[in-house]
DNA sequence: CGCTGGCTTGATTCTATTCAATTTTCGTGG
DNA sequence: CCACGAAAATTGAATAGAATCAAGCCAGCG
């Protein structure tokens, strides 16, 4: 949290991996995209909200007055499948963005799983922001290149036949998230439920369990708790997430 | 392709739904993204480029050089599977784009369907005009979240379980794309193969026939021929993809 | 210490995959 | 223009993995 490039002051931050090798620096993962100069400008048309856990942030088809920016805490977006079930489009963390809108209204709808810290960005104010701000602008669309390719990689891992092997594609993908934010814990944390999980990898709750139970017993994985994983058997848990 | 309301000039175009209402103009479908000038800004840096049908345009991995814009013809963007098979991203048409890069390589590969007509923009032009030109970022993100909308859409199909469901879902997406582009033509033209639809919709080629052949055999689809086909039961066919 | 919701586990049912055999379509050269 | 060969698509039979339904378990919390 400290030894940041840039100092944790109390502005919005986004990060991703660079579309093309970053100008600044490279190589470098998941960097953050914004000067001081630009979060400052965010901040002054931001509103800074906490939320406590569980809580609706906005729902589908709401008119879309708001674009989102995570500080701190955990959020899932989300539709509903006709059958009552429910889809989850992301799960977003820290320095992540969040608030899609279609035609002036909220595309998914979104839900806190922990408390969380993150600020409030007014859509004409944003806009308004971003058509003076060619620079705002342009990391911006290194955001949305991120989290495009993390959509078609979402795709791509739904498309496995194996649970367990979406379930240890979906496990690498939080891995990796949380390691980029903070590179000394090494376990994995779950803020999410198994039932969230199954919504996000497409799976039953019961076949999400089961997948759980296989790569335990097979010494894949190993729990603190329910919400603490980690990997035991690297080779053999690359091998299985890999065929994602 | 005459009546539209920018005239037909050789210069890139970009279509997307807005995600706000479009200050210029609301509840137009998917319109015209980039003024004259912003057309003209592109093809000084555009290169146009005609490709054979089932030409591979890049490959994933190789240094990501270009972008590209479609102004005629079909793409498919994919990567492969460990299994050998192929997982297809995107389906691209008429003033899409594609060529998303990650880390300066290509994330996925690039093959056409038909012939192309296509404008290549190198990256460091294209990077260079982004960073001095406001509004033609801001169309631009505009696209981009067009793309991660239908990301998320497909993503959305693949997790049901019925194959006709994802089979109907995705011919109501191409029907909507073929409907923007052109309002009189009224059946769906299929320029992918049943195996790239299989693909597509993460099914076995063999589900995909049963699954046309199902929903023909129950008089909800029509077909001229393989590649031409028709909705004849509209109730039955939305109630089938509305499952999505 | 017992309650509640999240999670695990078991038995059954069902659909899609797989493998394999045909049939159809389409491009090509006679 | 037709015939051929190759690729694409359809169809069939057997199998396997996941969904579903339902019952029990566990953990965290009052």
């Amino acid at each position: 949290v400290a030894a940041s490039s840039h100092p944790r002051i109390d502005t919005p931050a986004i990060r991703a991996f660079g579309a093309w090798p970053a100008a600044t620096q490279s190589g470098q993962p998941r960097q953050q995209l914004l000067s001081e100069r630009e979060r400052l400008a965010l901040a002054a048309i931001a509103k800074p909200v906490r939320l406590q856990r569980g809580q609706i942030v906005y729902q589908s088809g709401d008119p879309a007055t708001s674009a989102y920016v995570v500080s701190a805490g955990a959020v899932k977006t989300f539709r509903a499948h006709t059958n009552g079930r429910e889809h989850i489009t992301a799960f977003l963390f820290s320095d992540d963005a969040f608030g899609l809108a279609h035609g002036g209204l909220y595309e998914n709808s979104a839900r806190t799983l922990t408390p969380v810290f993150a600020y409030q960005l007014p859509v004409a104010a944003l806009t308004a922001l971003l058509r003076t701000d060619a620079l705002l602008e342009f990391h911006l669309i290194t955001k949305l290149c991120h989290e495009l390719r993390q959509a078609q990689g979402h795709a791509f891992l739904l498309t496995h036949r194996h649970t367990h092997v979406r379930l240890a594609a979906f496990l690498k993908m939080i891995e990796r998230q949380q390691f980029d934010a903070d590179h000394t814990a090494h376990d994995i944390y779950l803020p999410m439920s198994r039932s969230d999980i199954a919504d996000y990898i497409g799976s039953s709750l019961s076949a999400v369990s089961r997948a759980f139970r296989s790569l335990s017993r097979r010494g894949i994985l190993g729990a603190r708790n329910r919400r603490h994983v980690n990997i035991l058997d690297r080779p053999a848990f690359e091998m299985i997430a890999r065929s994602v």
